[in-house]
DNA sequence: CTCCAGGGATGAT
DNA sequence: ATCATCCATGGA
């Protein structure tokens, strides 16, 4: 169990993983017990700087990064966040966003991890370290649903084993653009519009993305679009790239 | 007990 | 194209 220390500027670890973008981390004690990729990791914040407890990885010798660099990137300490909150459309809802959120980075999420839990994401909470996908696909439905997943369980297997067999390469689908992206996402069983953009958020990187779930819907209507009927969500989701920019998924 | 939760797929207008 | 319904499960 190795024992670091590294600086975190303009980084708030609390807000950003309660902030809805990944699931299994857990308050414990004056930190958070998780993992990075299959990394288990204990981290908690010290104003500027993160104390991070790591166990090994299960198959030791294949990361070959150092550890703070690990941090760092899974955190995504380089995003120059003062840049990217200076971008913002200057308006009441999102200088108060920005505010409250101070210190609120998008960070990186191994991909499979990403999509697994967000096609689970009505779930919460129940996950520690997911499977990979290959355990996944050598389940069946039947066990899967022991897991509670309910009717998901059908589509977890499904994208889990087109994973698995290689049929989809999600570290290929790096090289994409945004729209090819998106669309190759929202071929996979359970993944529409909502979790595509969660996928390319938070796990390829996609600062634009923006993704719309219900209560997200609720405030871009009520703040931004009060009086506008005939918005469908294919609409609203055009109006806000536009609005929102390149870093749009920060704004979100 | 009732309601609904950070959606998606499907079949009906 | 756009809309309504169902899908399991669990917590409030």
């Amino acid at each position: 169990m190795k024992l670091i220390e590294t600086p975190a500027l303009d980084f708030d670890l609390a807000m950003t993983l309660g902030s809805g973008q990944v699931f299994h981390w857990e308050k414990l004690g004056d930190g958070f017990l998780g993992a990075m990729g299959d990394r288990p990791v204990y981290v908690e914040q010290r104003e500027d700087v993160l104390k991070v407890r790591c166990g090994e990885t299960p198959q030791p010798a294949r990361e070959t990064r150092a550890l703070p660099r690990i941090i760092a990137d899974y955190f995504a300490l380089d995003h120059p966040l003062a840049e990217i909150c200076a971008s913002f459309p200057d308006d009441p809802v999102m200088r108060a966003a920005t505010k409250f959120c101070r210190g609120l980075r998008i960070i990186r999420q191994p991909k499979w991890e990403c999509l697994a839990t967000f096609i689970c994401s009505s779930m919460k909470q129940v996950v520690h370290i997911f499977p990979k996908a290959d355990r996944i696909a050598g389940s069946s439905e039947k066990e899967l649903r022991k897991c509670a997943l309910g009717y998901r369980a059908k589509n977890l297997l499904a994208t889990a084993r087109l994973v698995a067999s290689g049929d989809v390469d999600l570290e290929k689908l790096a090289a994409l653009s945004d729209v090819d992206l998106c669309a190759r996402l929202g071929e996979l069983p359970g993944v529409g519009a909502k979790v595509a953009n969660c996928v390319m958020l938070f796990a390829y990187e996609r600062l634009r993305a923006f993704p719309i779930d219900v209560w997200i819907e609720r405030v871009l209507r009520e703040k931004y679009f009060p009086r506008a009927r005939r918005l469908n969500a294919a609409r609203l989701q055009a109006c806000t790239e536009g609005y929102f920019g390149d870093h749009g998924g920060y704004s979100q």
